[in-house]
RNA sequence: GGGCGGAUACCGAAGUGGCCAAACGGGGCUGACUGUAAAUCAGCUGGCAAACGCCUACGGAGGUUCGAAUCCUUCUCCGCCCA
């Protein structure tokens, strides 16, 4: 993979960056783990097997869906097997820490669909030629009840309420709902019908893939699988998780110029862990990176342009890539406009409301104008702050800070 | 099975008959400043309408009332206590 030969400690911290566990020993006991089976699996020339598993409930996919991704590319690069597994049975539960988990039963279609979706998103990371995808109704629509009491018998009400998502919600009288718990369950019946060595997820997953997987597997006699539980990723705002609903997500099959003014426009602070968490530099290239920073030898914001460009290579290539700086220098730095824009055929006799809306710059007309008398909306430069005025002709068209249109 | 409490906009959370398209905080957007950073300041944040306004929205369905997120009935869901 181009990749230097690394020493097993470099791999180990390596493959270990960007985990978190919530406390240090937790950390120190998975590395020492991962560690062993590395010595274990290159003595025995075998490659250790590792997953994840993904809920194909979600369509529109972000960067922080990513996070996890990126860490089986780097098993691969090191030549692990791994496995993409999607979760179809699973998602028929819910996660708990999902609060959407009432929404409509997906279709096997569907589900097919999403997963395809993602599988698709998850190749420009990972490597399609040493990726197995998987779905996990293969082996749990099979088990009986039987089967399903006779696992459950090894589990008590109390190991499943040292989860802090339970005992938080226990404590504060919500609803914890029986079926939750088989959600850590049939994740761990994963780990063990997959012969996992290395289970990856989000610290969310901690609980699911270090407890509850883990007290399974050797219950039903495997070795337990080491947990690689990723940091979350924040959003724009650098503080709260990425998600859509929130609004602060970058998605990964967007516009690159919009990425990369995305990812522009984090706060400092958040580059650190978006290094970490969703490029591909090396736990050595990153540390260079942030002492330099550090140092005053890069500026934070020549910084975040490296940050940027690199995200949007890897999504969408070299080339896009240095074309969304361009951009972005053009545009922001310099004031002027992008390079390339989508054009609009103007028609006559509209007003810059009907354009606007015409054209999709906005998403109705009350928000059109809202930006209007926001003073959010130039055509080359000249606020047009009528929404009833008619359109004045040809030119560039921007309304707010990232949404440009030529009009011809 | 019984008693009590609860369900509010993207999220959290006020509001207990009109002044409620709904306080406040977060998030998002816009403008100023800037490095599309932070910090700060100002504004906006359901839809339609040039406008007067109109429509949709406080779990669902009915009802009381000139008027309901607010009162009543009922249904669904959740929590607590008792059994």
């Amino acid at each position: 993979m181009g990749k230097p030969k690394m020493t097993l400690d470099e791999q180990v911290a390596y493959l270990m960056q960007g985990a978190e566990y919530g406390d240090e020993q937790t950390k120190q006991a998975m590395a020492e783990e991962l560690r062993e089976r590395l010595l274990e699996a290159g003595k025995d020339q075998r490659p250790l097997k590792v997953y994840c598993g993904y809920d194909p409930t979600a369509p529109d996919l972000h960067l922080g869906h990513t996070v996890t991704m990126r860490k089986l590319r780097q098993f691969q690069e090191l030549g692990h097997e791994v496995t993409f597994l999607i979760g179809d049975f699973t998602s028929l539960v819910g996660d708990p820490s999902d609060k959407d988990s009432l929404r409509p039963r997906l279709t096997n279609e569907q589900v097919r669909e999403n997963a395809h979706t993602y599988a698709e998103q998850a190749f420009k990371i990972l490597d399609r030629e040493k990726t197995t995808i998987k779905y996990n109704s293969e082996w749990l629509s099979k088990l009986t009840f039987e089967d399903v009491i006779r696992i459950s018998a090894n589990f008590t009400v109390q190991q499943f309420l040292t989860r802090d998502n339970f005992a938080k919600r226990y404590s504060k009288n919500d609803p914890i709902y029986l079926h939750e718990f088989f959600y850590a369950w049939m994740q761990g019946y994963d780990a063990y019908m997959l012969d996992a060595d290395v289970q990856v997820g989000g610290t969310d997953q901690l609980f699911n893939i270090v407890t509850a997987a883990r007290k399974l597997m050797s219950t039903l006699g495997k070795r337990p699988n080491i947990g690689i539980t990723m940091s979350i990723l924040p959003g724009t705002d650098g503080e709260i998780r990425m998600s859509k609903s929130l609004g602060n997500d970058i998605p990964i099959a967007g516009d690159p110029s919009d990425m990369y003014g995305k990812v522009m426009s984090l706060p400092d602070k958040a580059m650190g862990i978006f290094s970490r968490l969703v490029t591909s530099w090396t736990p050595i290239e990153i540390e260079e990176f942030e002492a330099h920073i550090a140092s005053g030898e890069l500026h934070p914001k020549e910084a975040k342009m490296a940050l940027a460009k690199e995200i949007v290579t890897i999504y969408h290539g070299a080339e896009q890539a240095a074309r969304a700086e361009a951009d972005f220098v053009r545009v922001f730095q310099e004031q002027g406009q992008p390079e390339e824009m989508e054009e609009y055929q103007l028609q006559g006799g509209q007003s810059v409301l009907e354009l606007l809306t015409d054209a999709g710059l906005v998403e109705s007309r009350s928000q059109a104008r809202r930006l209007i008398s926001q003073n959010a909306v130039k055509l080359d430069d000249r606020v047009l702050d009528d929404p009833f005025a008619e359109f004045p002709g040809k030119g560039v068209l921007r309304v707010g800070k990232r949404r440009f249109i030529r009009v011809i």
